[in-house]
DNA sequence: AAGAACATCAACCGCAGAGTC
DNA sequence: CGACTCTGCGGTTGATGTTCT
């Protein structure tokens, strides 16, 4: 509570106005993550030069600068898949975000309350018709629900309360899981659909490296980053050094 | 053409949970 | 064990663009 202590100073040099990324600053965090990772959002933007509050960054970042993001419109699909998901898990937008890869808890949230909200309640039920229609033929209606493969939980998108504990349950439970049927690229597989981008920042992030499995870490075909080469020689070597 | 009303999206706030000391 | 810090989530709001009158 009371954190990013920053945050009262951001607000008096604003005033409490709003202030819109610049084109610049995009390009100072950006170059920053480039070079030395995600490795402490209240003190990053001391180091990158911007004067903003941690949590300012780690928005922006996460909901508008990660390279992963889709940029376009949400296709009938991921309308059909908000609508459904909405219905079965409510305003849980990480939850259901999580099933909508490139998307961000932002803009569904955003894109709920502006296009969906009204689908859901008794109103315009003609428009939406077409869509409830669809929701209810299962052999059209095509989400991927991943279940936990050590739970084999489908209702929560966690199989605990903390992705750091997931991935170091994963490899505890390897073993384990191995001998139920499950592989450890089902396991891999699993997390990539609920969170693919999620393990470059626990990648560059100090405190998580001793818990998880290299085997995440190995996967080299996996570069989230790669759209940002210029700096990628340096990005791995320094992540955990403060500059 | 101008202003009002509405829609959209980015940004902010407050809180809670987990980790650390 | 309690205080503190960091992070993430969901709700809300402000700014801006678009449509309507």
């Amino acid at each position: 509570m009371g954190n990013f202590l920053d945050d009262d100073i951001n607000k008096m040099s604003t005033s409490l106005k709003r202030v819109s990324w610049s084109a610049e600053e995009d390009e100072k965090l950006i170059s920053y993550i480039q070079r030395y990772g995600i490795w402490n959002w209240s003190q990053m933007p001391k180091f990158a030069g911007l004067s903003r509050s941690g949590k300012s960054c780690r928005l922006r970042w996460l909901n508008y600068l990660k390279p992963d993001l889709k940029k376009e419109e949400f296709s009938k699909e991921e309308e059909e898949s908000i609508l459904h998901l909405h219905s079965l898990l409510g305003n849980k937008w990480s939850a259901i975000v999580a099933r909508l890869p490139g998307r961000t808890d932002n803009d569904v949230k955003n894109y709920w309350h502006a296009h969906l909200k009204k689908c859901s309640g008794k109103q315009n039920l003609q428009v939406c018709q077409t869509v409830e229609q669809d929701n209810n033929n299962s052999s059209s209606f095509n989400i991927q629900e991943p279940t936990c493969p050590i739970t084999n939980d489908i209702s929560s998108s966690r199989c605990t309360t903390s992705s750091e504990d997931q991935h170091g349950e994963f490899r505890d439970n390897y073993t384990d899981t191995s001998s139920q049927g499950t592989t450890f690229d089902d396991l891999n597989f699993f997390w990539d659909q609920l969170c693919p981008f999620e393990n470059l920042e626990l990648r560059n992030t100090n405190h998580h490296m001793g818990m998880l499995s290299d085997h995440v870490f190995q996967d080299s075909n996996y570069d989230p980053i790669s759209s940002y080469t210029s700096c990628s020689d340096d990005y791995n070597g320094s992540l955990l050094l403060d500059p």
